[in-house]
DNA sequence: TAGGCCATCTGGTCCT
DNA sequence: AGGACCAGATGGCCTA
């Protein structure tokens, strides 16, 4: 028995907020921070006002007829799950420019899996881009005082070859594992601000199906090039970069494989 | 069978 | 007033 064959045609919960520019013009309301204000309590005359107006509000509902609050039920409720689908939608949109997220033999990231990976990614991304700005600051440093993209040269090739009046090419890095940061990337790159890079990693558990670590790496590690399992198990010890939300998920998260 | 994950319903709260 | 957001409750499905 299903009670969504109501198609409440209402307006869309514009999913593309999620593609903003700014966060905060449409986020602002999702932050609770109103609530935790009063330790959850309504507070102050706007308080009371909103509770005024809301038991009204309990008033009309008590005077409406049993379809009629029925009508009105489906209705939110198809707002709901309409909302709870875009939510997914994003989610999945996530999920696909997630790395481990591809492959036959990966099962499909939990939400919480998801966000945890998300936002470890965007740490060891910036964490990489700082570096390699770092060092082309180091290696152009002379006549390039600052970073600038392979264009500003007037050709891509700056990066393949070198041109005149440069210097030639410093060895190319390993590939980057998008999540976990390799020992052997590590130690590629010199300099301290990679601490926060080799606390990225991700958990046995958002791994399910891909097996233990000794066992042939899954199709959604051959994209990295069969670099070693990322999971903490094998990885260094966590630094203090990693925040302290992270860290608990991601132990709560790697609790699981045993 | 327990536990994890998820979808859905629901009532409350806040915003426009 | 209507809609969006949120969190709690509930039940189903799946896996170890």
């Amino acid at each position: 028995m299903d009670s969504d064959s109501s198609v409440i045609s209402s307006q869309p919960s514009s999913p593309d907020l999620l593609l903003s520019d700014e966060p905060t013009s449409g986020f602002s309301g999702a932050v609770s921070s109103t609530q935790s204000e009063c330790g959850g309590e309504l507070c102050g005359e706007r308080g009371l006002q909103l509770r005024a107006r809301d038991s009204l509000r309990l008033k009309d509902k008590k005077q409406m007829s049993e379809s009629e609050l029925q009508q009105l039920r489906l209705k939110i409720n198809s707002r709901e799950r309409k909302r709870m689908h875009d939510l997914n939608i994003a989610m999945d949109g996530l999920r696909e420019v997630m790395p481990y997220a591809h492959g036959p033999s990966v099962r499909k990231l939990s939400k919480i899996a998801t966000l945890l990976l998300a936002r470890n990614y965007i740490l060891m991304l910036t964490s990489s881009l700082e570096e390699m700005k770092r060092l082309v600051s180091e290696i152009y440093g002379g006549h390039h005082s600052t970073f600038h993209p392979p264009t500003a040269c007037g050709s891509l090739a700056h990066a393949g070859a070198p041109l005149p009046g440069h210097p030639p090419p410093h060895p190319p890095h390993p590939v980057h594992h998008p999540i976990m940061a390799p020992a052997a990337t590590s130690a590629s790159l010199p300099g301290a601000g990679l601490s926060a890079v080799n606390s990225i990693r991700a958990p046995h558990s958002l791994l399910k199906s891909a097996g233990p670590a000794s066992a042939p790496l899954p199709s959604g590690f051959q994209q990295w090039g069969g670099m070693p399992c990322p999971c903490t198990m094998c990885q260094v010890p966590p630094s203090h970069h990693v925040s302290s939300m992270a860290t608990a998920g991601m132990s709560r998260l790697s609790s699981d494989t045993k």
